[in-house]
DNA sequence: CGATCTTTTGACGCGCTTTTGACATTTCAT
DNA sequence: ATGAAATGTCAAAAGCGCGTCAAAAGATCG
């Protein structure tokens, strides 16, 4: 697996490569936005990470042209302002993530190895995990019972993943919000009841009496294994 | 569970302990990055909150040298508004998250807890304590007798905790609602009472003879461990 | 741009938890 | 034994968390 690296600060290219290739990936390194388009039709690396701010091609561009032949492969962009960020999605350039500054080192494997499973589907087909009689494909977004389908969208995956993670345990509240939303989020209202109300209605047998996912009244939620 | 919060602005500092605090974290203060060292090195806390710019040895350089020593305690970076934070330096010096200022109560809180739950990811997991033949799991909220389920409320289980931590000596009624409903709470009449009642119909065996907890008169409640 | 799916929000009601006050019972000092 | 203080008990009231729904807001895709 090759990852291509472009950032015009040699410092930056240094440590980047170094702490992706510690993962075992590959690295490309560009130190602009030319000879990034260069080590892309070369190599052909399966992700691309970018700095937006470069001399004379900067990383919208790269992405822009990197996309006018290969609509598919992962693209984050590394950017130190929340303006650039806005920009990326205002662009719609197909831009996959953005990784804003300063990142940790866990930050940037987290968003690189969901960005190539997000890609390569097939690579985590194998990925799965059971919820009492429910088979949960998180990356295919399903769920099965008795062969048969269920849809879930992306964010009661996740919502799943933790009450499996935390099997026997109640998940409070703001762990959901933590790790299902993120950090620097703080909902209002009933966001997360309606969410397991959804949930409940797609994956319980009968949703008003709940196995799965179970209330701990003035904590979280919990799922319990049956024995 | 100790936290060290070192940052040269006072108002900053005792905002920022004032909060943690709240959240039952004992905190450590320093106004520099010296003292900062000082007291890491004395009381080796589960988490670090370091201010980049501080004088003298500002966080970064606390960082390196307390990486030195434990490579594995969670740091994290507080960084002012507008400035511009190394990113190599975040990359090769094991920062575990860096916070914005300026940031909400509810956003440090929660990038704290998520560090500490990555550092000690069974942390909780296996938290029970016994009153003699009872199992209390204070953090999923039950209580198993011969391995049945009993459901408590967080007050319960605060309650029963308080009463564990005093094995064999009686805990006042003040202590009670110091501890178990908060410093600034008087209540009028038999609530505390109330509690002791329901606990006891759900914990005792025989609720009239209590054994788990007993009443000491004129002073509270006291739990004695069976030799 | 509009169509559709996902997410968020506010209003409302139910039921569990907590509090409260009335009254019964126990305990201890006199 | 007797009365006062402390605690036990009960049932009703108050408070609050959660479930539910419908509608708005936002994201996604053609």
């Amino acid at each position: 697996m090759t990852i291509l690296i472009a950032d015009d600060d040699p410092l930056t290219l240094e440590a980047l490569a170094a702490c992706i290739a510690d993962e075992g990936f590959h690295t490309l390194s560009a130190a602009d936005g030319k000879e990034a388009l260069d080590l892309w039709s070369q190599h052909r690396p399966q992700l691309l990470c970018l700095d937006i701010m470069m001399p004379e091609i900067d990383g919208f561009e790269v992405c822009r042209r990197v996309r006018a032949i290969d609509s598919t492969v992962p693209i984050l962009f590394l950017s130190a302002k929340n303006e650039e960020i806005d920009v990326v999605v205002g662009l719609g350039l197909g831009a996959d993530d953005f990784i804003r500054k300063p990142f940790t080192r866990a930050e940037v494997i987290a968003r690189i190895r969901a960005a190539l499973r997000r890609a390569h589907p097939a690579d985590g087909n194998g990925r799965r995990f059971t919820m009492d009689d429910l088979a949960v494909h998180p990356d295919a977004l399903l769920a099965r019972r008795n062969g048969k389908a269920i849809e879930l969208t992306r964010r009661e995956v996740l919502m799943l993943e933790l009450l499996h993670k935390n099997a026997g345990l109640p998940v409070s509240r703001d762990r959901f919000f933590d790790e299902c939303w993120g950090l620097d989020y703080f909902p209002d209202s009933r966001t997360l009841d309606q969410h397991v109300l959804m949930l409940r209605k797609k994956i319980e047998q009968d949703p008003a009496n709940p196995r799965i996912i179970a209330t701990v009244r003035g904590v979280g939620y919990r799922f319990e294994p049956s024995p």
